[in-house]
Formats: C-alpha cells, sequence, structure tokens
DNA sequence: AGAAAAGCGTACTGGTTGGTACACTTTTTT
DNA sequence: AAAAAAGTGTACCAACCAGTACGCTTTTCT
C-alpha cells in the first residue's frame, strides 16, 4: 500500500519532470540549468537535488516518460476489417501524422542529440519507437499474408520497408527544416506508401 | 593574386578549423571550449578570435565545410550503362556505404542536435545533403522513363522512395545505437531496396 | 628599413553552472 | 507528542567558459 508521503514524494518528482520537460523541449539539454528547473518549479535546488542524483539523471527520467507516452497507440489503429488497403491506408496515415507531429519531432532532436551523452536513452527509444511500430506492421502483414491477401515473403523485412518509407521522406524533411508538412502532403505521402508497398506486397498483379 | 600573407592566414584558419572539428565531432558543440581548441591548435585564444567572431562561427565554418565534402560523389556513380538493375544497385549501395559511415553519421547527429541553436544549418545540410542526393537519382531515372526502360511517372517522387527507403533502414538503427551494420547487410538492404523500387517501376511487370 | 599584419602568451573579467551546506517550516507517521 | 521525512530559501563553492586586453615576437609587404 502507499502511504501518504510517498504518494505526494511521487507527486512532486511528476511535477519537477514536468516543468523541467518544458525546458528541456524549449531550449535542450545544454542550455537548461538545474537553477533554471528549480525557479520555473517555484521550489527550491535542494529538492531537485533530493529527487534527482545528478542533471542527467532526470534528463533520463524525462525521456523515458516521453517515450511511454508514445508506446500502444499504433498496434490499436491496425486492425483487420477484410480490406487491406484501407487497414493499412488508415494505420499509415496515424503513424505519419503522429511521427510529424511537433512534440514526436522534437523527442527525435533531442535523443538524437544528445544520444552521444546518453547512449542507452537512443537504443531505449528505438526499441519502443520505430521498432515497436515495425513489430505491430509485421504481425498484421504477417496474418495477411497468411491469409492469402498478400504476397508471402518476409513479414518483418516488408514491415521495415513501411517504416522506412514513412520515416524517409516528409519526416526527414521536417527534422531539419522546420516547414510543417500540410494536411494534403501528408495524406498523399501516405497514400504513395500504401501505394508503393501493395506494388510490392500485393497476392496478385493489380490490373 | 594570392599574397604570401593572405596564403598564411588561410592556412591558418584551416589548421584551426581542422583542430576544431575534431573536438567537435569528439565531444559535440557544448562540450567543446575555445580554450581547449586553442589548446590543441597550439596557438592562443587571440587568434581565434581573429579568426572568426565566436564560436558559433567557427561552428559553422567547420559544417560548412564537412557538408562540402559529402557532395557530387553521388552524381559520379549514376552512369547508365544499359542496365538499369545494375546501375541503381551500384549507386544505392555507394549511398548507403556514404550515408551509413561514421563520419556522416556523426555529422547527422550533430546537425540535427544543434539544429535548434543553427537553423539555417539545418537547411543548408538538408538541401546539399539529401536533397542533392534525390535530385541526382531524379535525373538518372527520368532519362531512363524517357527511354522507356522503367514505366512512365514523377521521377522526383520516385527517387524520393529510393532516399526514404535508403535512409529509413539500417541508417535509423545506426543513428540510435551505435551498432554498426556489417558488409553484408548493407549489401542485403541495398538490393531489397532496387527490389521494392524497380517493382513499382519497372517498365513491364516482372515474371 | 620601416610599417603593418599576424600570431603568441598570459592574465583577466563577468557570468553561469552543477552541486553543496545549513538552518528553517510543514506534513506525516508512529 | 515526538521523531522522521519532505520541502523551502538562501547563501555559497569551485570550476568553467566565451570573450577581452595588452605587450611581445615573427613574418611579410612596400
Amino acid at each position: 500500500m502507499m502511504t501518504r508521503r510517498e504518494e505526494q514524494r511521487l507527486e512532486r518528482r511528476a511535477a519537477i519532470i514536468e516543468v523541467a520537460a518544458q525546458l528541456f523541449v524549449e531550449k535542450g539539454y545544454g542550455a537548461t540549468s538545474m537553477s533554471a528547473v528549480a525557479d520555473a518549479l517555484g521550489g527550491s535546488k535542494a529538492t531537485l537535488w533530493k529527487h534527482f542524483a545528478s542533471k542527467e539523471e532526470l534528463f533520463a527520467a524525462f525521456i523515458e516518460g516521453r517515450i511511454s507516452l508514445f508506446r500502444e497507440e499504433v498496434s490499436q489503429t491496425l486492425a483487420s476489417t477484410g480490406n487491406v488497403r484501407a487497414d493499412l491506408s488508415k494505420a499509415v496515415l496515424h503513424l505519419l501524422r503522429r511521427i510529424l507531429s511537433e512534440p514526436s519531432l522534437v523527442l527525435y532532436r533531442l535523443v538524437i542529440g544528445e544520444g552521444g551523452r546518453f547512449p542507452e536513452i537512443g537504443r531505449i527509444f528505438y526499441e519502443r519507437g520505430p521498432k515497436a511500430n515495425q513489430d505491430a506492421f509485421a504481425m498484421f502483414i504477417q496474418a495477411r499474408m497468411s491469409e492469402g491477401e498478400l504476397r508471402k515473403g518476409d513479414a518483418q523485412e516488408a514491415a521495415g520497408m513501411v517504416i522506412a518509407l514513412c520515416s524517409g521522406g516528409l519526416h526527414q524533411r521536417a527534422l531539419w527544416q522546420d516547414s510543417k508538412p500540410t494536411k494534403k502532403e501528408i495524406e498523399a505521402e501516405a497514400e504513395a506508401v500504401v501505394d508503393h508497398f501493395l506494388r510490392s506486397y500485393a497476392a496478385k498483379a493489380p490490373k
């Protein structure tokens, strides 16, 4: 059972992470000072070090929290309704919207940029992010292959193609410039991804 | 004509950039101090500020230098020998090897990571890097489309598919973890990229 | 030869940073 | 009621950093 003190301690800890998250996202790791976090928190610096032994530890906690936000959603959008193309279109569109969202882009930049300082975070992010998405698609594709609705082949590799197509186009452009893609561009890319995929993996050559 | 003084000044400037490049690559922008650059150079701090008005300016000069190293190579590898598949395989393999090389990965991380502080550098990098590659492929593809060796379509979009497939698979994995892909993995991915591309754009449906 | 430019070396400034110390108050547990 | 835990506020430290100032030597141009 959770004692009252432990509850409040966790609340305070969460508040610290939340306030730090805003600063990390806004200004990056290096430009965010612990004093600034304490000020934004309204509390004292001593409190910070009672919860996190160092700035690095606070950053790691923040990243882990963000990553867990991005889990689970994908597998939800991948249900089979009998129409493979429609199912894929829907899921791909969801995926594109998500990885092109500003919070997601900021997280990408942060993880890649500070990847040198925090090698483990990069690994965790990859496994729970892109890799998890690929696995979800692979499971869906595998099922359709078994049913004969897709040409049989390596489902994991096929899913890799989908992820690559999703993360190599608009996503790359958005990562470097801050040109936000329009909704139409996103929808067009989603269709193009599904088109390319089905050209490679449709059960029978489309007329 | 270049006077002797100007020559030596440029040499010294190049030496500074070279020495700074090593530190930037090793430790990142934030963790590289100007004093450290001066020490590694063997010279004095005053000299640094005679060449570069600020640390940011030095960093920008370093990045621009690196980017120009990565230009031009790609278009060289894209010649037509009459065999589309072979031509593409060769060029894709070259591209993959290059973007998966350690210097290239480090540059990626640096540009993305410090992208917030230097927004223009991200744009320049994109235009001279991924975008330039895409244009080179688009030109090749356009020519093959005209000759009837590839199904007619939007050459720029087709090239985008190649670039996306190249930068979405092993490259993503390499960016986050520091797992260096093996030569076999790279070759396999190159073949897979060409396979997928030709399935979408081959002039006639393969048997 | 003499002026000018470039570089060198060192010491310094003003500011910031991560992290600590300590005395104090509030809340919760026992 | 007393002990323990948590948080607060402030002052502080040692280290570091970008950038400056200045006097010195060496090289190059005219």
